[in-house]
DNA sequence: GACAGCCTATCGATGCGCAGATAGACTGGT
DNA sequence: ACCAGTCTATCTGCGCATCGATAGGCTGTC
């Protein structure tokens, strides 16, 4: 097989086990899941991801390139703080469309504990990283007079960040409700935000 | 052995189990780690609850009552709906101290398709109970001038309860930042909270 | 009030299957 | 001829679950 058919395999593996985390968690597949899926043997996992917990980390990492790229081309489309943050509203909770699959961060808070250290700095990252970002557009857009509120911006950007992570969850259990506004009115209240 | 320390026996399971699921989800411990815990053997645990799902229906209906008897504590003691809602909130966030636990809620959801269709709709009841409850809370508080906020209260119940699911999976990963305040900012921002 | 028969709570032993993991052989492309 | 990639075969340990045994309390009836 070609070196960059190597490489498809490697992915075609990451994505398998990502639909299994989004899902199960981290816990509640096996490689044996991930070969019946793929149709190859698991040895042959075990050939690109000695460990499961390697497997962990490459699925992470990256997740969280590609929540990076997101932003990147969110923030290249150059947009006002509103479109910047709606745009980033809808990526997040299309990513748990119908409930059926959780953010990374929130299944693997959840395992926290059962994870190694180097997973669990990923997850920290991945948090900063979101974070960092919705201060910039959130201050921004204060700044700019789009959204108001009083307190630190900081306070507000983590509030939204706990909220969509919450979000998920609930709708998850709740699959049947139509979520249908692009902004949840929750966070228009809390950014007295107009239009 | 007398019948009333069958009861306690029983009880010792539901609350060892509990805090393995808060600590490490629901499919990350064994009947052995239960034993090694409580000094029996396996198949004791297998008398009181012959299936592992048995184990978990009691442990999240018990957690549900308990919840329960909690906010009626609350209402009973016939506060203003600012003291009854702070009082559901340092009872939400004293939960999961330090990170330590997770709500109940926020494990089961994050591995709702491995669990048994008993469980998922306890875990629908208590999200149920729960946001009934906020949105009478919020509704009078608004109503008193407590509170002021435009739209539905459900979807402002809707939204404290996700963010503070949320917020327990953050700390988590957080766990030496001083969350110190009674009240969240972000709830006050929400209500436009006076005082 | 004694004894039979049942109930409660626990145990040790064991089954069966799956978990992650490894060693070593095969294969096909360059 | 080599090497990447895949396979088969196999290991060890743990997962949940069941069985049959046992020790001891509870009960009702003669």
């Amino acid at each position: 097989m070609l070196p960059s058919e190597t490489k498809e395999m490697k992915e075609r593996i990451i994505d398998v086990a990502q639909g299994f985390v989004q899902t199960r968690g981290f816990n509640a597949f096996s490689y044996r899941d991930l070969a019946e899926q793929i149709l190859i043997r698991t040895a042959s996992i075990h050939y690109y991801f000695p460990k499961k917990d390697d497997l962990g980390l490459a699925l992470i990492q990256r997740y969280r390139a590609d929540f990076e790229g997101a932003i990147r081309n969110i923030d290249d489309a150059e947009r006002s703080p509103k479109d910047r943050l709606s745009a980033y509203l809808k990526m997040f909770l299309d990513l748990s469309k119908g409930g059926a699959r959780l953010c990374l961060f929130a299944v693997f808070s959840a395992e926290l504990p059962t994870l190694s250290e180097r997973i669990q700095d990923e997850v920290r990252i991945f948090y900063e990283t979101n974070i960092d970002w919705l201060n910039d557009v959130v201050s921004e857009g204060r700044s700019a007079g789009f959204f108001s509120f009083s307190g630190e911006s900081r306070e507000v950007a983590s509030a939204i960040f706990s909220f969509l992570e919450g979000e998920m969850l609930v709708r998850r259990v709740f699959p049947a409700e139509a979520h249908s506004p692009e902004i949840p009115p929750a966070i228009r209240l809390l950014l007295s935000w107009k239009g």
